[in-house]
RNA sequence: GGUGCUAUCGUCUAGUGGCCUAGGACAACGGCCUCUCACGCCGUAAACCCCGGUUCGAGUCCGGGUAGCACUACCA
């Protein structure tokens, strides 16, 4: 019987959630789209210490802006967090009670220790013995009930004395991790060490315990994770060894690093603040360190846009396409096109994408994303008939939204100063008595479009033996402040009559006597 | 240091023994279009990490190097 694929994104709390992060998020989502299977969310809250306010929401909002869907566990709706699904809580921290009883079982069953070694005694061991290993070689000469009577052990809890579970680790054995994307792996047991499953400090387990109760509790069949977890994949099958769960064991795929675009390494947040992109989905505050990081969502990107950007870092299709919708990702993705080595991370290419999406958006939805924008610029109220007009005449040469400004903006505000480069090389000595003749020619136009103008214009500058290139270049310096922007009917259409005359007579003030 | 993973243009990648004179895309460069700047279109340059082996034939399979990365916490 085949078993339902449910497949879990797992992040932690800690802070913003990087766009790594969200590659496997969207990895998950298309593998469990695919399949008909279950997308779940969990928030693995085991490490009390790195907890950082508003990263919960922050990850739940960046999935919901990006379209990856959630069908159990935690999520975003309208703005609020919801819980869905029987296998809740949702959250580690609050599963304390599920965690003792297996901590107990593997306690019992004699593949756990408790250990009293304190953080202090760990750390001066390790400065004593190079390359020092909590494992079966050294177990013996610590402080753990291996070592202590049963009286003992149970005396020190009672008094309150801190301690850890152990994972007590048996040696020398060839462990094999099926692996989705690499094939077999094997590692031997004895570079292992006693991982620790439990605190009692914060009565909470670490993430290796949670990870294997939680995935077995939720009945996820594929772990989809990043490369960093490979190498303690062998301590996960033996985890599930322990607990007798081998039969129901999910299958692994470890995913390939996103890695920084210049030099080597993993990408991280200081690549971004260095090289100037951002490499969260959403702006974040951090209200722990106070720090604020930029994110793709408040850069102009669009969501279908870094989707597709993500998808294509670590994964291929069998042809040469390379836009894809998420119902075609969904429908073509799979593992084994998964890339083994890790992916620059390519800013560059990923503008590209966005500029391929804006394309497609129509002119009046993005002139609803361009207000802010406007309105950063002094623009207030515009008439949005106006705006998406605008736009429809500059969107080809953006990659962004707030771009549009600087294609734009001669249509919200009048030049008062004139581009220098521009005027040396299209203003010429003839310009001023060309625009002179040109605002008489157009104040006494009766119809103001394009079709009219250019057949009064064109005859004119043939006439005269002006030469199309120099009146034209003139007219636009006048309307627009420098030799660029779009075609000049184009632009005169949007300004109207008086606004174009206007414009000319100011030029003529300001530049004329050049 | 130990263990593991990986290795094709600057970058993302196609390639599963002959279709490879190594394909596509981003970026770069050149041209066309044109009243300008762009967009677009066309084109140019650009790669199989090294050494052996297997084979009639290797980018593709095997071995060994080398390099890069990841992991090596009471973090995930």
């Amino acid at each position: 019987m085949e078993r339902r694929v449910r497949v879990r994104f797992a992040p932690s709390p800690t802070g913003a959630l990087h766009i790594g992060g969200v590659r496997t998020a969207l990895y998950n989502y298309l593998f469990a789209r695919q399949h008909g299977g279950d997308m779940l969310l969990r928030i693995e809250d085991t490490d009390s210490t790195r907890f950082v306010p508003g990263a919960e929401e922050y990850i739940l909002e960046a999935l919901d802006w990006l379209g990856i869907g959630i069908d159990e566990g935690l999520r975003m709706r309208d703005g609020k967090i919801e819980a869905v699904g029987e296998h809740g809580p949702y959250r580690q921290s609050e599963r304390r009670e599920i965690y003792h009883q297996y901590v107990k079982q593997l306690l019992d069953s004699g593949h756990a220790y408790i250990a009293f070694d304190t953080p202090e005694e760990l750390e001066a061991k390790r400065a004593e013995i190079p390359n020092f290993q909590y494992d079966a070689r050294t177990r013996m000469q610590m402080r753990n009930s291996l070592t202590m009577p049963a009286e003992e052990v149970k005396r020190l809890i009672d008094n309150g004395e801190k301690y850890v579970v152990r994972f007590k680790v048996e040696p020398n054995e060839d462990v094999h991790v099926h692996d989705l994307i690499r094939g077999e792996v094997v590692i031997n047991s004895n570079i292992l060490d006693d991982k620790v499953l439990y605190k009692s400090a914060d009565d909470l387990p670490t993430y290796h315990l949670a990870n294997i109760v939680d995935d077995h509790l939720m009945e996820v069949s594929h772990v989809i994770r990043g490369e960093e977890w490979l190498p303690s994949a062998p301590l996960h099958v033996l985890l599930y060894r322990a607990f007798g769960w081998q039969d129901t064991m999910p299958e692994f795929a470890h995913l390939p690093l996103l890695l920084k675009p210049d030099g080597n390494g993993k990408l991280s947040k200081r690549d971004g603040d260095r090289l100037g992109f951002p490499v969260f989905p959403l702006e974040f505050h951090n209200q722990k360190d106070g720090t604020v990081s930029s994110g793709y969502r408040e850069s102009g990107y669009l969501p279908e846009a870094v989707i597709n950007f993500l998808a294509l870092l670590g994964w291929h299709g069998t042809g040469d396409q390379e836009l894809y919708t998420m119902e075609e990702l969904i429908m073509e993705f799979s593992l084994d096109r998964v890339s083994k080595s890790g992916a620059k991370f390519d800013y560059e290419k990923g503008k590209w994408f966005n500029h391929q999406y804006l394309q497609l958006r129509s002119n009046e939805e993005l002139a609803e994303m361009f207000l802010p924008t406007l309105k950063a610029n002094g623009i207030e109220n515009p008439d949005m008939q106006m705006v998406a007009t605008v736009i429809g005449l500059t969107k080809d040469r953006v990659n962004f939204v707030p771009e549009l400004w600087e294609q734009t903006n001669f249509f919200f505000v009048a030049p008062t100063e004139y581009d220098e480069k521009s005027l040396k090389k299209r203003w010429k000595e003839d310009s001023p008595r060309h625009m002179t003749e040109l605002l008489e020619l157009l104040e006494g136009v009766s119809s103001w479009d394009a079709e009219t103008l250019d057949g009064l214009v064109m005859p004119w500058i043939e006439a005269k033996e002006y030469g199309v290139g120099i009146v034209m270049n003139a007219f636009r310096i006048c309307l627009v402040g420098a030799a660029r922007g779009p075609h000049i009917w184009a632009i005169t259409d949007v300004l109207g009559k008086e606004e174009t005359i206007k414009r000319i007579k100011n030029a003529l003030l300001a530049i004329g006597n050049l």
